[in-house]
DNA sequence: CTTAACTTTCAATAAACTTTGAAACTTCTT
DNA sequence: AAGAAGTTTCAAAGTTTATTGAAAGTTAAG
């Protein structure tokens, strides 16, 4: 296999998985363009590598920033603003759980808490409650896991991983 | 809190959780409509409350059955069908995993296993191979821990998690 | 202070995804 | 075998989300 055809799968599938990780298709490619790249690029390197609009590069290089997948090189005298991608796959991951965690997890939980003021004692209340009572305390606890999992560095997973499936 | 909004609440908020999980909204929906009504529910039932159309109700119904979240209860001697929800947590954690296991864990796999293929030795062809290899080494484990987790019965997650976490 | 290189914003447009509803299908009853 | 009750399909309409590109904003150098 050629080198631009296997960059191209590669682009290509980290951009499907990441929309189904919250992470828009143009900024998972943005990413996995930047992944493999030997040195950083610029948002012109992008915006021709990935054939999309200097408007979409520069928001999705925005939105990497934020996440903490990209971060910004500045060569001295140099005008332009280079990129380079975060390489490490257990700070990839560390930095998409924090930000799904934000979005999915936590406005469930406050829900959740919240809706437990619900009064009354019919069979329609008892199943109401037991579904929530159940639901909470899972959400609770992947709350708190993952918390932990965030504050804990480097190769947590591996051996986590190692140790359970065993 | 009155039951009613509470009911509201909570299928509102299981929807736009489930539109971050590979579950549409109105899929997600009708799952939580199910997971807190007492008895099972007619097709009929279920467009009325969530105030949506046959066809839709219907789709999303199928698609919940197929992912092995809701199952279908025939009353004897009545012609419709009824329907109940999945009501353990692990065991809608689990199938919910399975599914999207297999829509988006599996496609990466088979892609890593691919470009293993790529010929060269420059630096770009280097970085590459890099980049694949720990993402390979990471989607492997992911998917084998995964398979584990799926073959384990009741409560895998909580005991796990309790392990993890001190 | 002006210009040019580069970056950001945002309204319009396009693409992707969801929902509807009418028609077709199936199955039970008489 | 005709009708009724219920279920399924699917093309068209609607909604949401992503993308473009032109205009406005910034910054560094002369």
């Amino acid at each position: 296999m050629e080198l631009q055809e296997g960059k191209e799968k590669f682009i290509q599938s980290w951009g499907t998985l990441g929309s189904n990780w919250g992470i828009n298709r143009t900024m998972a490619q943005i990413h996995a363009l930047l992944l493999i790249a030997p040195n950083a690029l610029s948002a012109e390197d992008i915006r021709k590598d990935l054939n999309i609009s200097m408007g979409n590069a520069n928001m999705n290089v925005r939105a990497l920033i934020d996440w903490g997948l990209v971060y910004k090189e500045l060569k001295p005298g140099e005008r332009k603003e280079y990129f380079v991608a975060e390489k490490d796959m257990w700070e990839v991951i560390r930095k998409v759980i924090t930000e799904r965690k934000k979005k999915e997890l936590e406005p469930l939980v406050r829900v959740l808490d919240d809706i437990n003021a619900v009064q009354g004692d019919s069979a329609e209340v008892e199943e109401f409650k037991k579904v929530v009572k159940d639901m909470q305390l899972f959400a609770h606890k992947a709350d708190s896991t993952l918390d932990n999992l965030v504050k804990t560095k480097q190769n947590w997973l591996m051996n986590t991983f190692m140790g359970m499936i065993k």
